[in-house]
RNA sequence: CGGGGUAUAGCGCAGCUUGGUUAGCGCGCUUGACUGGGGGUCAAGAGGUCGGCGGUUCGAAUCCGCCUACCCCGACCA
């Protein structure tokens, strides 16, 4: 067995198995000082657990699932679980310091809850419905039931209404950085989509919205807080508007690593600098048709078409041989009414209507009808009501009571002006299998739509009010539409992985919880909330996803596992392993985490490995960088076919910490 | 939850259609020799409940049934 390099730093020779190495500086003086500055770590790569391997396994498909077990990183456990081997911990290290700074510097204090939680809490806040399956349970020996905790909402306000009952206790921001879980339909993606997680979760607590120690400002202390920590991390990324979700509350942002790869859509203004998720993204002034709404003669006789078996839009299209953009799709939500408004004014429907190739957007849905609590209608139920799912036109509104049909402005057309003729639309029969064409607005929705609502007429509309139809936004964005923000400009898309999400919760929760306190009147005030995640593995892959080559992982210096790789071209040599420690002694003690490739391998296999994992600098030694007197330097990214540079061994930590920071 | 697919050594795969000695191949691993700056060569090895249970059969990795796990598309998704 060859010598171990570690018997280069005295020790006793009976240590079979070699003892860790001291990296500190030779020092006469034993003086222990205290030192503020960071000292680098430096880690023998034959001391430690670094699997890196030829071929990825078949169920590894995105690349950061791929580079991350190739390189050694991480191992699948079971669908959506995974060993974060030590080189990932190292760098999940470094994203939680990151986010730790800055939330510390934002005036956040952090903490640690549990990860199982009592069932009973969930049901307070009504998220063991609205969280549903997602929710990992848990039996114990007693037959109770607990909950993983996939977020900690309940817990916080919990701990809360015990601890703080006053005004003067407030604001205040807590936070902890914690294994979260979530029974996911579909785990994918590597560590993209998880079952189990790591995740950096804030709530903040005030007694106002707006004002000193108001939500307000603590939201934008963490939108500035969040925009350091991806910055800071040398991540690409991107802050949306984006809709609040089930968790509720009102203003939100996401924070999206910019890659072609992700799977949330952002739409961004060139001009103004807006951006959001298509979820949320509103859409700019759209050229009203010149001869107004629904104005324009019918294309052609009203005529049903037998459709068999097509209830989709792409069903129909191939079927009829027409295009989505001459389609109305339908689409129905049953308004969700408490049993007294039920009584009061019966069931009660919205019908979305937009073009064949536009998506409805369930918040602008809401938005425009003024009901905030809506959900898709269940079919059985809808097609009791005289609402054919599949086959549905804005036509089944008509003499219905209790719904209110929305229209997007796209589907309002009835004189096509690009096309200088009428608008040929086809759409739903309104029973099962059949399908119109020639559909026409004025003619087959009885009369003018819009007249007739300011006339009262039709007696549709929702709680007694005399709008039976509306013309709006209530589609998906889509690039190319226009900007909300500037005049002539179009919306352009792109890709992201959503790797933060800052929430106005409002009161959701302490209402729910019953977290009050005191004001100065003595007056008990509802908590206003906000809450603040950071999703820490997720950025790990995320990272990955947005940087690397054909060769591996490409790290920005901020989230690197090790700063710097000396590769060894021989460990056996004295010359070689001397000068490898001396150099990881000047680089740790100038702050640089140093990886030693001290394996007996062959040059290319360490190589290869060193671009795989992805270290921003290899420095090489061997005979002829030595002999040279230097060390040879080489940057994982740079251009593709650079040649190493030998720089002087004395200048090598300063190029090093050159590199770095460049 | 709907649709599709896969399961054979640590990883990637062949064998199954048409059942039949000891289940193969590449990578990786161990030992040795030669090598030595981009996954080297040669030699000798170790390593398998063929996902599980049941059935058919003289005989099952192979045929049949059930189950489980994992992946992909969709639905879903702070």
């Amino acid at each position: 067995m060859r010598e171990p390099i570690l018997a280069l730093v005295d020790l006793p020779n009976s240590t079979i198995r070699p003892a860790p190495v001291d990296f500190r500086p030779m020092s006469t003086d034993r003086t222990l000082t205290i030192s503020t500055t960071r000292r680098g770590t430096a880690q023998l790569w034959s001391r430690t657990l670094i699997p890196t391997t030829r071929e990825a396994p078949n169920d590894a498909e995105v690349p950061s699932h791929v580079l991350l077990h190739r390189a050694g990183f991480i191992r699948q456990v079971g669908a959506g679980i995974y060993d974060y081997l030590p080189l990932a911990w190292r760098t999940l290290r470094k994203i939680s310091d990151i986010v730790r700074d800055e939330m510390n510097a934002a005036g956040a204090s952090e903490m640690l809850m549990p990860a199982l939680e009592p069932f009973e809490l969930f049901k307070d806040t009504k998220r063991d419905q609205t969280y549903g399956d997602n929710l990992f349970r848990v039996h114990d020996r007693r037959g109770r039931i607990n909950a993983l905790a996939p977020t900690h909402e309940e817990v916080i306000t919990e701990l809360l209404r015990g601890c703080v009952n006053s005004y003067t206790q407030l604001p205040l921001n807590l936070y902890q950085i914690q294994t979260k879980f979530r029974d996911e339909a579909r785990p994918r993606a590597g560590l993209l989509r998880c079952r189990e997680f790591i995740m950096k979760d804030a709530y903040s607590f005030h007694l106002d919205v707006d004002g000193p120690g108001g939500l307000n400002e603590a939201y934008d202390a963490m939108f500035r807080a969040y925009s350091n920590i991806f910055a800071r991390c040398g991540l690409d990324f991107s802050a949306v508007e984006a809709e609040s979700g089930p968790i509720g509350g009102s203003a939100s942002h996401e924070f999206m690593v910019n890659c072609s790869s992700g799977e949330d859509t952002v739409l961004k203004c060139p001009v103004s600098g807006y951006a959001a998720n298509v979820e949320k993204c509103e859409i700019g002034l759209r050229p009203a048709p010149s001869k107004g709404y629904f104005a324009g003669d019918p294309s052609g006789t009203l005529e049903e078409v037998h459709t068999p078996g097509c209830p989709g839009i792409d069903d129909v299209c191939k079927f009829m041989k027409v295009k989505p953009q001459h389609m109305l799709k339908s689409v129905l939500f049953k308004v969700q009414s408490t049993p007294e408004q039920v009584a009061k004014f019966g069931e009660e429907y919205i019908l979305a209507v937009v073009r064949g190739d536009h998506e409805v957007n369930e918040g602008k849905v809401k938005a425009l009808s003024g009901c905030t609590d809506i959900a898709l209608a269940d079919p059985v139920e809808a097609i009791a009501k005289g609402f054919a799912i599949g086959f549905v036109s804005p036509r089944a509104a008509v003499g219905k009571k209790g719904v209110l049909v929305l229209v997007d402005r796209d589907a309002a057309i009835g004189f096509d002006d690009a096309a200088g003729k009428s608008k040929f639309w086809v759409t739903g029969g309104d029973k099962k299998d059949y399908h119109v064409k020639h559909f026409n607005w004025q003619r087959d929705l009885g009369k003018d739509p819009l007249a007739a609502n300011a006339q009262g007429e039709n007696k549709g509309g929702l709680r007694g009010g005399d709008d039976y139809l509306m013309v709006g936004d209530v589609r998906n964005a889509l690039e190319g539409d226009p900007s909300p923000r500037a005049d002539n400009t179009k919306l352009v898309a792109a890709r992201g992985i959503e790797v933060g999400h800052i929430f106005k919760l409002g009161a959701k929760y302490s209402d729910a919880m019953g977290l009050r306190v005191l004001d100065e009147k003595q007056q008990k005030r509802s908590v206003i909330m906000g809450c603040y995640g950071i999703g820490v593995s997720r950025t790990m892959a995320a990272c990955v996803e947005m940087s690397h080559d054909a060769d591996g992982i490409i790290w920005p210096a901020a989230l690197a596992p090790f700063h710097v790789l000396i590769t060894l071209m021989k460990p056996d040599d004295p010359r070689q392993s001397q000068a490898s420690l001396a150099l990881s002694r000047d680089l740790t003690a100038a702050g640089i985490d140093v990886l030693i490739d001290d394996r007996d391998e062959r040059a290319g296999v360490k190589f290869k490995d060193a671009d795989l994992v992805g270290l921003p600098i290899r420095l090489t030694l061997g005979d002829k960088a030595l002999d040279a007197g230097g060390v040879e330097f080489k940057a994982r990214k740079g251009p593709a076919g650079a040649k190493p540079e030998v720089v002087p061994m004395g200048e090598s930590v300063a190029r090093c910490v050159a590199g770095l920071n460049g």
